[in-house]
DNA sequence: ATTGTTGCAAATAGTTTGCATTCTG
DNA sequence: CAGAATGCAAACTATTTGCAACAAT
């Protein structure tokens, strides 16, 4: 599983790229590099794996990076059905969005600017119900 | 300048705190700590103080933080006419878009998703038509 | 056999923090 | 004057890199 993947994107097939891809594979959500390291610690994958792994799988197109500005870079499939995120400030909990109301924009934002548009990203970010029921009542922790 | 912004927050002003509001009020794109700081320096101002002063202000409303997942956190100015970014992946100029197709899909997602809605980021990445014209003649470096 | 990939440890970059000092309201 | 803000240096966190050993094509 996975290995196609690697295979069509031209870079050999390791044991740990192919851990690393699962991983991704069947997580739901976007995950940091620590996260991903977290739930290949049996697999004995150094960090630094995990980094390089993840830079050159962005860098071919395989994974997109996700994540709000100054914080953990999160790593998930460059999905062909186009998703964005709804990130709870409070908890971080991560929801999918399905709408993408950018792919019309993009054409009218190339044509004016000149630029080669390659990618976007979209985020939402909110508190979801359940921190702010615990908003409501305690003071906010930190 | 910039005075009363610092006042109607409720912050104390200081010599610190107004040159850095004004340096962002003279930008005219979204700046990274280390730029204001570079701005700064015949002020003497800290950057601990650039940090905890973008802190306080993004805390109080004031500033916004954008910029791509796992890149330097830029500021700028929460700014009544909403603004995102079409940021160039090799030579990092940033252009300012301006329209929004977000405020609208807010709500729905509030409905449906029972999140308070608190923000959003929106932003394209691309390659600037000077880039696209050095990556058609040199190899590309790095 | 060759070249790309890994592990390890050390280096960076960006950002945050503790504490004594100084300044604003 | 009291509490908040600053400077400085040191601590952290996330991420990257040099190099020798190793594995995939």
């Amino acid at each position: 599983m996975g290995i196609d993947i690697l295979d069509s994107l031209g870079i050999k097939v390791t044991k740990q790229r192919r851990a690393i891809l699962n991983v991704i594979l069947q997580a739901e959500v976007p995950l940091s590099a620590d996260e991903i390291y977290a739930r290949l610690a049996q697999d004995g994958t150094n960090f630094s794996t995990v980094y390089r792994t993840l830079a050159t799988l962005a860098e071919k197109g395989a994974l997109i990076k996700v994540g709000e500005a100054g914080a953990k870079t999160l790593f998930q499939l460059k999905d062909h059905t186009h998703k964005h995120h709804l990130i709870c400030t409070e908890c971080r909990k991560v929801l999918e969005i399905d709408e993408c109301p950018i792919e019309a924009l993009s054409h009218e934002i190339a044509d004016s600017t000149g630029f080669k548009i390659t990618g976007h990203c979209l985020e939402l970010t909110g508190v979801c119900p359940s921190c702010a029921r615990h908003l409501l009542k305690d003071v906010k922790p930190k």
